[in-house]
DNA sequence: CGAGCATATCGAAGATTGTCAATATCTTGA
DNA sequence: TCAAGATATTGACAATCTTCGATATGCTCG
């Protein structure tokens, strides 16, 4: 199983994998214009059910992907943009580096 | 299954789940220094077997985060840069739209 | 306190993914 | 053409992820 991550790269990872996901990627969208509480989530997602939901959103948290605040009976979700900002900061080292080197001959 | 990507947001959601497992990480991390065959991959990687490699590299190409350039009798992969810099453009997109809109309390 | 709502967690079943060993395909060079 | 090397594919199994239903937890209000 995939468990919390501890490292820099795991969160990393952990953030693609969060990411590589259909109904993930829609509650991020989501939430990109709004903090939403579970509960406005759900409805919004066509209203799948609230287990199913949580599961989703947990994989996002640790992930660093959302925060979540507790108000009185409810909990709001929001995006954490820092963490977007890593892993773009991430795929940007991709680019830094041409790796425009031709094929080293094999042998 | 995961089949191969048709529309452009089934590529983003390939291209994180391809970017989501530490081998295929390493991977194109070797490949950010320069394009290399299979046979050095697997060698700089620790010599895990060609077929395991052969698994990962399908994804990340059914992904367009590499290339594959047959060269006689081997094949040079190499990083496709412009899907790295779609998975990057995506990512900023969360970030254009500041969602600090506070909790509309739910109820 | 007790009922009821919002959310999280758990366990089992189902689905997808990753690994491994074997084999197939393609290419080159003798 | 044949043998050998490089890579891909396949099928079986293992591991991980997702879903679902049930239940637990925590909060608020009467």
């Amino acid at each position: 199983m995939r468990t919390t991550p501890t490292t820099a790269s795991d969160l990393v990872v952990a953030g693609f994998h969060a990411l590589s996901e259909p109904l993930r990627i829609k509650t991020l969208e989501l939430l990109r214009d709004q903090e939403l509480c579970v509960c406005d989530l759900c409805e919004r997602l066509g209203g799948i059910t609230q287990s199913k939901l949580s599961f989703h959103l947990k994989a996002l948290k640790e992930a660093e992907l959302v925060r979540a605040r507790p108000e009185g009976r409810w909990i709001y979700y929001s995006l954490n943009l820092p963490q977007f900002a890593v892993l773009e900061q991430y795929l940007s080292e991709y680019r830094r580096f041409s790796p425009m080197v031709p094929a080293r001959p094999c042998e």
